[in-house]
DNA sequence: AAAAAAATGCAACTTAGTTGCAAATTCTGC
DNA sequence: GCAGAATTTGCAACTAAGTTGCATTTTTTT
């Protein structure tokens, strides 16, 4: 990671509370970096010569889910994807495409879809998530 | 499972080409009857004397979707849970809630969302699942 | 620099879902 | 209805994402 954004990622887990520990700094960087969510196993194999331990990452996750950093973006294949929440707001992220015929998952930030509405009384809405399916660019046709 | 809900699973398997069988008129019987979906363990517990073995119900719930008789509603702690295709449209099945104090989930069948638009060109989209968040009457306030 | 607080790594565990195969059930053509 | 083909079922063993307890190491506080 280089010092800038070494430098961010201490920043932002200084304002969270959070210890500033390499698996932190490392995790959160490659999760700012990505242009899509990541599973653990997607973030473990970024670290070179090394890594973390995956229970470790695992941890971090959690921590900075907690403190809001990082979404739960969505399951897929039983597997958790996480993403930095910087472009997310509070009652929704974008929605995010994945496509059925190669797998691969796009965040589609240009879509933007209205907040629920209609609920039965009694029931508040805090979060939304929208999930799309389909072909990319490069399965349709 | 009554003599009319047998004949109609019986009538919806033969249309679909399926072999009408104990575990799939019972599995189809009972999505067919809940106002929710369900995970194998919960269609499991459903089951009186004897059950099936869960791998049956998983293939039973498999070949259901395959053709489109049930689908996959969403993943909750890591479950899939399942209901019955009847009330949901080709592109979008009505927005799950799900509870973050107590954990139900609730099917918003009064809550329409308008389908996603304003994709980057090349983007087929095919379906739309909308999942909500919040407190549930019992849980709010 | 020492003590307190928290994170890390390891091994073992949990659990939803899957696979291969033999036995049982359902369907098809007579 | 009945024999044979096609399909489903149950069982045991397996897979893999994620979790837990605990001893060790790192980070922060004073």
């Amino acid at each position: 990671m280089s010092d800038h954004a070494h430098s961010e990622t201490e920043r932002l887990l200084r304002e969270a509370r959070l210890y500033s520990t390499a698996c932190r700094r490392a995790t959160l960087g490659v999760l700012l970096g990505s242009d899509r969510p990541l599973s653990q196993a997607q973030i473990a194999d970024q670290f070179r010569d090394g890594g973390f331990n995956k229970v470790s990452i695992y941890r971090t996750l959690a921590s900075l889910v907690e403190v809001g950093l990082v979404h739960k973006a969505f399951l897929h294949k039983r597997t958790w994807h996480f993403e930095a929440a910087h472009r997310c707001s509070q009652t929704q992220c974008h929605p995010h495409f994945t496509c059925t015929r190669c797998g691969a998952t796009f965040c589609m930030t240009e879509v933007r879809m209205p907040m629920a509405q209609g609920q039965p009384r009694g029931f508040v809405i805090l979060r939304q998530q929208v999930r799309l399916e389909g072909y990319c660019p490069g399965c349709a046709g």
